[in-house]
DNA sequence: TTGTAGGCGTTATCAT
DNA sequence: ATGATAACGCCTACAA
């Protein structure tokens, strides 16, 4: 390891004194040009580089974001490119963590990045998570956290996410709106917050449409494909079938949608369904899948800002954004032609 | 920000000195067992955390590895997580950035991670990058770097891959058997490694079985599923058109699927299609995809097993860990019955 | 067994 | 305009 220059070597090779190196380097005002230039000079030949460690450990900041996401799947892989873009031209490094939806890795890796790695955190919670000692921490430490997407009411920070029961509620009106009547929907964990609100948005458009809810219809699985598929096996098996199925995820749709394939139905005539993400792959399978949208890079790109916002401001805790998703209307779902033209 | 203790306001509250205490913290043999326990407890109560930058500064390294891949699709992200697994077990903590394909922010990316933020880089190179300086002066540093997935001959270091050769010969060899005459490639971006090798396979099993390459059928084209959308629907308006056709990943063989499909013909019956990554998607399109699995999560793993072994051995740089591919017979290219049975 | 002193690379304060 | 010195939090000879 042949060991990088510092100010000390170009100090001695100069024959002048650290400080004076040190200002030069910073452009501080009071410095001699001449000085100056012999010091930029070496430094370039040395190719000396700053030491931000040292940096770090006299500022007490580091200049890095720790982000913990529970996995890096379509969105939030998208989300975080859009904390990315905003944090680097802030001058942050972002430290990405995935704690794979397990609670100990969550705080295994919240811990680690709290050994003075990180000036602060942009979160966004595991599923399994029901604690969150390890995240109320940093904010004993003080320090900026902001809470994004998957967002939960134990942490008092500033957060965004999209609308998540105005996306329930869109998916189910649309299909209330094409005459389903027995409307199922396949939620996530029941800790999750984005799942019951996505929930709720769906008991809400039932309401309002005078359809009572049947707890029958209301599932409640783990938030991927294997059991989407077992529990729409299991309606569509039962007595009381639904005639459409909305799942909060696409990955769940998905499932639904296998073993909606294997009962012989057909979408969108026999049973309708929707899922949530728009994952692209939605827009492949056949038939298409009717989806909700939601801005993820656009998502991402906030959470960044607010935490930038945050360094500076600690009175940013009721902050709370929250973005409109959008239903994306395809063949899954379409059962009567819309008006003006075609689906997309 | 009420600031953290330090062995510091330890060793005043204990009256004893700093160097105790440390000595007390790493189980020093040579420390009076009460003494020990007073620091242990005195820590507790004021929940001591070392400072890793100190730490750090001083030891001249920081247990970080920093991470630069392309972008984080289901293929890196999982490669990744391999990575997370293995580094955390061994004490690393994992710095992931993604350089979008850009070369400019590969650079960027890479340089500030070598501001002393990491102790080595696990590496997998973005496709528009054709100059490696950024790269070298990692190696002329002799700090370590792993090189994985997508790795290149103008650095030389350990590296892992699966054989893309291999991939790109089951998948042509696989439609010729099939009965295809006339097999297209869509190949990636020119000067991308992957992309020539798994072009090299096609080529071989072409000649292995005595058919001979036709340039019209070779296309480069970007790595997305826009353009292989276009690239397909010239292929298939031309007049030397295409039986079947091969693209190097899952994406661009969604944008040939829909350009097909837009055009009437029928997989695998009119025209076979075989695609590479097998993600999970492939399986869910109609007709289902086949496509080359390769062992992503494994993948990882070893990059940063390799990069583990390589600290403390600098002589790796021949180290080459190839992984064998494995492909997927789906609906999309099977038209003749398997022999045992049914298509998975 | 414990304490003292010096150093890791940098900046900031106070002299000169 | 420049230099000396202390400090950030920790470790490690060496001395006691």
């Amino acid at each position: 390891m042949n060991k990088p220059a510092t100010i000390k070597d170009i100090a001695r090779q100069l024959n002048i004194s650290i400080s004076t190196v040190s200002r030069a380097m910073r452009n501080a005002p009071d410095v001699n040009a001449d000085t100056r230039k012999a010091v930029m000079a070496l430094s370039e030949e040395l190719s000396y580089q700053p030491n931000k460690l040292a940096l770090s450990l006299k500022q007490k900041q580091t200049h890095n974001i720790g982000v913990i996401v529970p996995n890096l799947d379509y969105v939030l892989s998208t989300m975080v490119k859009g904390i990315d873009e905003v944090a680097l031209e802030a001058g942050y490094t972002v430290m990405v963590c995935q704690s794979n939806e397990s609670f100990g890795r969550e705080m295994v890796n919240t811990r680690r990045l709290l050994d003075s790695l990180v000036d602060g955190f942009i979160i966004s919670v595991s599923s399994e998570t029901k604690v969150f000692d390890h995240f109320k921490k940093i904010q004993e430490k003080e320090m900026p956290m902001v809470v994004f997407d998957r967002i939960t009411p134990h942490l008092k920070a500033p957060s965004v996410r999209i609308d998540n029961m105005d996306g329930g509620f869109q998916a189910t009106e649309h299909l209330i709106e094409q005459g389903y009547k027995r409307i199922a929907i396949l939620a996530g964990p029941k800790n999750l917050g984005i799942s019951n609100t996505r929930l709720e948005g769906y008991i809400h458009a039932l309401n309002k449409h005078k359809i009572k809810p049947d707890n029958d219809l209301i599932i409640h699985c783990d938030f991927n494909q294997d059991y989407a598929y077992v529990a729409t096996q299991e309606l569509l098996a039962g007595k009381k079938k639904p005639d459409a199925i909305f799942t909060i995820s696409d990955r769940m749709a998905i499932g639904a949608m296998l073993a909606i394939k294997e009962r012989g139905l057909k979408m969108p005539q026999d049973i309708g369904l929707v899922g949530f993400n728009n994952e692209p792959f939605t827009n492949l399978v056949t038939p298409r899948i009717s989806s909700v949208d939601q801005p993820s890079f656009e998502l991402g790109k906030i959470a960044a800002k607010l935490f930038i916002e945050r360094v500076h401001n600690s009175d940013m805790d009721h902050v709370e954004e929250i973005l409109k998703p959008k239903l994306c209307i395809r063949e899954s779902s379409q059962r009567i032609a819309p008006k003006n033209g075609r689906v997309k």
